[in-house]
DNA sequence: AAATAGTTCAACCGCTATCAA
DNA sequence: CTTGATAGCGGTTGAACTATT
C-alpha cells in the first residue's frame, strides 16, 4: 500500500484550527455534507487534509457535541466502560451521547486514571467479581465461572453464582485462547437496578436454540439494556490473562449457545 | 513578578479495517 | 484474489494554560 504523502509536503497547513477555517468548514459540510473527506478540503477550499478536517469536524464542529465538564455520572460511566472495553474509546464514545471518543480519552488519562488509582484497592475489590473462563481441555465446550470476591456488593445475596456456556460457536477448533472464548460472546449486557429476588430465585434460563429464542427468554425474565455487542477480536478486558473482571451488574449470554445459568 | 513544574486537550501520526475496482 | 484509496481508531505530542515556588 502506497501511504498517501503527508499534509506538510503537499503544502497544507498543520496546528490549530483558526475560526475562519471552522466557518468554511462548518458551512460547507451543511450544505453539502461530507461524503469524502479527502476531496472535501478542496472542494470548500480550506488548505487542510481531509483528515485534518474530519478530526475537526468530529471532534469538535458537529453540533451535537456537548461542551463542558464530564458530569460525575459521565465520569462514573467511563470508568465501567473502560473496565469493559479497555481503551476503546470510540465505541465508549458511542454510549456518550455528546462525547467524542479524543474527549473521552483525555479524560480517561488525565482525571480518571488518577482517582482509580488512589481509590485502588480497597473500593475495587468491594465492586467488582471476578469472571473467570477456563479452558476446556478437548471439546467445544467452555465454561464460565462467577465468583463473587466480596460479601460487601451491592446485592445482598450474591456471595456466589455459577453459569455455564456449552458453546457450538468456536466450531472444530481444539485450542481455545481466552479470547477465542471472547469471541463467543456476543452479547455483554447491563443490569438496571433490581430487587434482591432477583439474585435469590433460580431462573429457567436454558436453551438450546438460536440466541434470538435465548434473547427473548433473557427479556422475559429481565428488563436489560444493552450495552454492548462484542465483536470476534475484540478484548473487553486489559487483563484477559489473569481472568476478566467485570462489574458486579454484568449478565454475559453466548451466541447461539445452549447456556444456563443459576444465579 | 518571574521562573519553573505540572496539567490539559486539540491536533497529529501511524496503523488497521473496509470496500471498490 | 489483489491492489489501492479512504475512513476511522488509538497512541502520542506539544502548545497553552494553571499552579507553585
Amino acid at each position: 500500500m502506497v501511504r498517501a504523502p503527508c499534509c506538510e509536503k503537499m503544502g497544507l497547513k498543520k496546528g490549530p484550527w483558526t475560526p475562519e477555517e471552522d466557518q468554511i468548514l462548518t458551512s460547507f459540510i451543511q450544505e453539502h455534507g461530507h461524503g469524502n473527506w479527502r476531496a472535501l478540503p478542496k472542494q470548500a477550499g480550506l488548505l487542510r487534509c481531509g483528515k485534518s478536517c474530519r478530526l475537526r469536524w468530529v471532534n469538535y464542529l458537529r453540533p451535537d457535541i456537548k461542551r463542558g465538564n464530564f458530569t460525575r455520572e459521565e465520569e462514573e460511566i467511563v470508568i465501567e466502560l473502560h473496565e469493559l472495553m479497555g481503551n476503546r474509546w470510540s465505541a465508549m464514545a458511542a454510549k456518550l451521547p455528546g462525547r467524542t471518543d479524543n474527549e473521552i480519552k483525555n479524560v480517561w488519562h488525565t482525571h480518571l486514571k488518577k482517582r482509580l488509582k488512589q481509590n485502588q484497592p480497597n473500593s475495587d475489590a468491594k465492586r467488582k467479581r471476578k469472571l473467570n473462563i477456563t479452558e476446556s481441555d478437548s471439546s467445544s465446550n467452555f465454561n464460565v465461572r462467577m465468583q463473587s470476591e466480596s460479601n460487601n456488593l451491592g446485592s445482598p445475596a450474591c456471595t456466589s453464582s455459577t453459569g455455564t456456556f456449552s458453546s457450538n460457536t468456536l466450531g472444530d477448533q481444539t485450542n481455545y485462547s481466552q479470547m477465542d472464548i471472547i469471541n463467543g460472546l456476543e452479547e455483554i449486557v447491563l443490569l438496571p437496578e433490581i430487587d434482591e429476588s432477583f439474585w435469590t430465585e433460580e431462573v429457567p434460563l436454558q436453551s438450546e436454540s438460536s440466541n434470538s429464542t435465548m434473547a427473548s427468554k433473557f427479556d422475559q425474565s429481565f428488563p436489560f439494556d444493552l450495552v454492548e455487542t462484542a465483536k470476534p477480536g475484540n478484548a473487553y478486558s486489559s487483563n484477559l490473562d489473569d481472568g476478566m473482571d467485570f462489574w458486579f451488574n454484568l449478565y454475559i449470554k453466548a451466541e447461539d449457545s445452549a447456556a444456563s445459568f443459576v444465579f
